[in-house]
DNA sequence: TTACTTACTTCCATATGGTAAGTTACAATT
DNA sequence: AATTGTAACTTACCATATGGAAGTAAGTAA
């Protein structure tokens, strides 16, 4: 009886295939904002995503609509309003990016912390890692 | 009593700073190669992943090396052999690793499994997600 | 002497990203 | 009536990053 390996049963990798909708600058910045400050709207993302600037925040937005990460939608206020929400799939990003948070804060206490030390997850979130089955 | 945020204790973004490390094309395929199929050489690494070339791959290694994730020892054999491994800390984005694969298998079945069906991560790699706190 | 191997590097073209300024559609202010 | 303000972008132009093909170094084998 021959095994079966996790290479026999994908057609793709996934690694490779979230890579590609997550991997380029600012999508992850994105999610956190919206995630863990509750952000919705462009200006805001603007002015808190490190080094962000509008075409480049512009075309992430869209690529992520599109792949079904985010919902756009637009209040016909003036001025016009536009938010942001994350859709349940980007919800499900949520335990990558605490395992994002979780490596730098393990390896780069130094860098990440003002005191310099280590902290966990749990500690300075008020919650556990969230993960993904 | 003032109440402290993560924010507060914070000097940098532990997201932002997993970002620059692993968010470049082919770190996380390096890392993957390494870890799942025990690959050790460029060439192998060539090969294998997808539309890689040298020169990127080469200058994601050199990164990685400095940034401590692996480490690269020189066998002064004939032809030359040079063996790139895994660094204690490059082991520690295996969760991150299993996150990224779980979220396509959720979201992605039909393009990840050649059956179009979901399974879930212990299932297809006979062991659980790992994470890292 | 030519070919082969590993692990790259170099050159040049294309793709992606960044900066600053401009645009649209109103409404409020002068 | 003309100017200012606001949100959410877009456009033009330049800089950096990435990709593909070919070349290099050092040694063994044919």
């Amino acid at each position: 009886m021959t095994q079966q390996t996790p290479m026999d049963m994908m057609k793709c990798c996934p690694i490779d295939n979230t890579f590609k909708i997550i991997g380029k600058k600012f999508t992850v910045h994105i999610i956190r904002n919206m995630a863990m400050h509750g952000q919705t709207r462009f200006n805001q993302m603007l002015d808190s995503i490190e080094d962000s600037n509008p075409k480049t925040l512009s075309a992430r937005l869209k690529e992520m609509e599109k792949a079904g990460l985010i919902a756009r939608n637009v209040y016909d206020e003036t001025p016009i309003r536009i938010e942001y929400k994350l859709t349940k799939k980007g919800k499900d990003l949520q335990g990558l990016l605490d395992q994002m948070a979780t490596f730098s804060m393990k390896h780069y206490s130094k860098e990440v912390f003002k005191d310099g030390k280590q902290h966990n997850y749990k500690q300075v979130f008020k919650k556990p890692v969230t993960v993904l089955n």
